[in-house]
DNA sequence: GTCTATATCATGATAGAC
DNA sequence: GTCTATCATGATATAGAC
């Protein structure tokens, strides 16, 4: 049988069965989309997969941390660039709306996928590292008074629930406008529920 | 081959089906769970799991719909007792917090489940019954001048984001304590957030 | 209506040429 | 390192006895 040859630079093939994983596992999902539809989509075999991958599962580990650490750069940026916890939580949640605008198939895979079902074994999203920023933002701004004393998880879930819930809504097609559109109105309610 | 009757009364099977089904798909997940695996945990052989439904998928969206159902019937039941948005909506997180910790699996799978991966064609769960409901609350809130004037997600994101959030930790074993215990404080900050 | 046994098919993963 | 071809497994769904 004559080989077909990849079009695909030697290098580049990781990331490029990453970016497929990425659109099919949250348009199909991941027990939706075998390793073929993965090498179709990459534009690579089934066996330079398997090459660069242990196996299925290992691609979308990879992927989960891939997407969760350029997340946790973000916060860091914001927390080099803001000083109060008032700025930095808007600063959160402009990026979490502006993120699912502009890579809507990242925001849906960090935010609603159930990873515990093909990940077992890897903490829960709300106990991963980004998460786990957003809490010392809201533990810092109680330390200076800005927020109101009361427990952590209820102070967090508090201030960011309500943009999590409009942003689930808009990855379901819910929301017909653009998430920034919101921002401002959002943002007044997620901080008169917490602010001191 | 010997008969191996079932122990299960006839009328019943179509229940614990449903009953096997929740605790498997939400423990495993729907993708990690055979027709087999529910067979041998509702005691009833694969052949009467496809004489009472069409397929696996058929019985994942009659579970879908029978708890649906039942929550719709506890909000309706709080629409009746309460008159204000704010009684209401504060016996909404009550009713869900309570319902978290009596029946777990119940709760996960209504709130936490991808069922855009198994159940094709369901309209999200955001724009199910229980969500509309939710939101007529928030509506009436607004008309009668108990909440602030603004877009209805936004404020019915804002009301219910917080304790959603605190659900789907406490589903995740990250938060330790029984959700009852941080209702006060969830509610104020919910209200906080939209009162008028 | 309920069961056991089985056909059919798709998938994950591997072998081995190049 | 990348490919094609194939294996082995396990799933869904059905057939047919009782």
């Amino acid at each position: 049988m004559p080989r077909m040859p990849s079009s695909v630079e030697p290098g580049q093939i990781r990331d490029n069965v990453l970016a497929a994983a990425l659109q099919l596992f949250t348009r199909r999902g991941y027990f939706n989309t075998s390793v073929p539809d993965l090498a179709r989509a990459a534009g690579v075999s089934v066996g330079s997969i398997y090459h660069h991958f242990k196996d299925k599962e290992d691609v979308a580990r990879a992927l989960y941390f891939s997407l969760m650490e350029s997340l946790q750069d973000k916060l860091a940026e914001i927390a080099g660039q803001h000083q109060s916890a008032q700025d930095r939580c808007r600063a959160v949640i402009t990026m979490l709306f502006d993120l699912t605008e502009t890579m809507r198939d990242a925001m849906d895979f960090m935010l609603y996928a159930k990873h515990r079902e093909f990940l077992p074994g890897e903490p829960p999203v709300c106990s991963s590292k980004p998460f786990e920023t957003m809490r010392q933002f809201v533990e810092a701004g109680m330390a200076s008074g800005e927020i109101r004393r009361m427990d952590v998880m209820v102070a967090t879930s508090s201030l960011f629930g309500g943009a999590i819930r409009l942003i689930t809504a808009r990855l379901d097609n819910v929301l017909a406008e653009p998430l920034p559109d919101r921002l401002d109105a959002v943002w007044e309610c997620a901080w008169r529920s917490v602010a001191a």
